[in-house]
DNA sequence: GTCTATATCCAGATAGAC
DNA sequence: GTCTATCTGGATATAGAC
């Protein structure tokens, strides 16, 4: 099996140049731009060992959509194994996720900003992925404890990572300029404590009464 | 030009048939799925009118995505009028949302559900259109006005509209069952309030007390 | 197992009649 | 302005040599 977060032995397998090059080939332009030829010609392969090897394009969409959800399993897995508490793991997720967009941005772009029911029919939807899954128990369990605010899981699920992935939108469009972890405390902040002002902040009288009476 | 959240005139128009022809297709299977023949078929009329008014399928797809951002526009800038406050504005923009989210469902999942850059690349990213600069504008504004946390604010408005975004896209896939509008209060609790339990609520002391910790 | 050359299909686009 | 029939390019996929 290919590994793509971590090296490569060298020399690298043929089927590992394949998956690499696919991926970076379907981020940069989308799976419906990318022709066989060029991933053929990126991984510097024939044609026939790619058919032999996984089918066709659909089959290297396949085997990467597979393969990165199964290395993402284990990053959740093992952030649970090291933190009991919702909320760390929660704060750990993210944090990790930021610092995977720096450091195998393809990969989070990939699970995060493509489309795959437009190319994987048959794959079941990200959400129900086992990662995925993973997340939402953790917040379930989360409120069951009473760590968390009583809501729907659903929505709870949603606030917490949504603001995380909308982030790391930003940062694969190259909208945000600095590296995610910068952000991480800020948006941690955000989340557990919402995005009022505190009242010792310093702000304008009139402000803070409009305010007040809004939370009322 | 033709009307997409409005009704149509009776008898609707040519070019008002393709566009609703062409949404609902790539919608439903993706803009590189769906071929010329096929919305031509159902719209009813002849590839030749479909090149004659839009130039072809990317024309049409063009024409869909200026269409419906200018709706947005129109929707926020209501909103800026109705509203004066940042946080009332955010709500009222959710709360929007959310309802065009059951009654416009293919409206909204063309801007928010759909990578445009990869048959669009000439269009400028989501992001920087005149709808969602707004949004951030507001956000800003907020924060300079000390209505709202002193923060960056691309994280500021990611952690505010993220929630919603992934709860919409959840909707559309078809996760969630129940209409958006149910979840409104929820979200915006959960946005202003943050998400960690209130110390009134009832929760297990071992909770309270780790998350004490975990607050200091 | 790997490569080259080739076949097949279908989408997007056009030309010209009405 | 609208339609029908047709063309062309390029993509996926295969067959067969090494």
């Amino acid at each position: 099996m290919p590994y793509l977060t971590q090296a490569c032995p060298d020399p690298e397998p043929l089927d590992c140049r394949i998956l690499t090059a696919a991926l970076d080939l379907f981020v940069e332009q989308g799976y419906h731009n990318v022709s066989v030829h060029e991933i053929q010609s990126r991984a510097d392969v024939s044609i026939g060992s790619i058919y032999k090897h996984f089918g066709g394009k659909e089959g290297i969409a396949d085997a990467l959509y597979t393969h990165i959800l199964g290395e993402l399993d284990q990053l959740v897995d093992g952030i649970m194994e090291q933190h009991a508490a919702a909320i760390e793991r929660c704060e750990a997720i993210v944090a990790a996720l930021f610092r995977h967009t720096e450091t195998h941005r393809n990969i989070i772009a990939y699970i995060f900003h493509t489309k795959h029911a437009d190319f994987l029919p048959q794959q079941a939807h990200i959400c129900e992925s086992s990662p995925f899954l993973k997340m939402r128990a953790i917040v379930e369990q989360g409120i069951q404890q009473g760590e968390l605010r009583q809501t729907d899981p659903w929505v709870a699920t949603a606030c917490i990572f949504g603001g995380m992935a909308r982030l790391i939108q930003l940062r694969l469009d190259g909208s945000i300029g600095t590296p995610l972890p910068h952000y991480l405390e800020d948006v941690l902040q955000a989340l557990w404590n919402g995005m009022i002002a505190d009242k010792n902040q310093d702000i304008l009288p009139s402000a803070g009464a409009k305010i007040s009476k809004l939370r009322s």
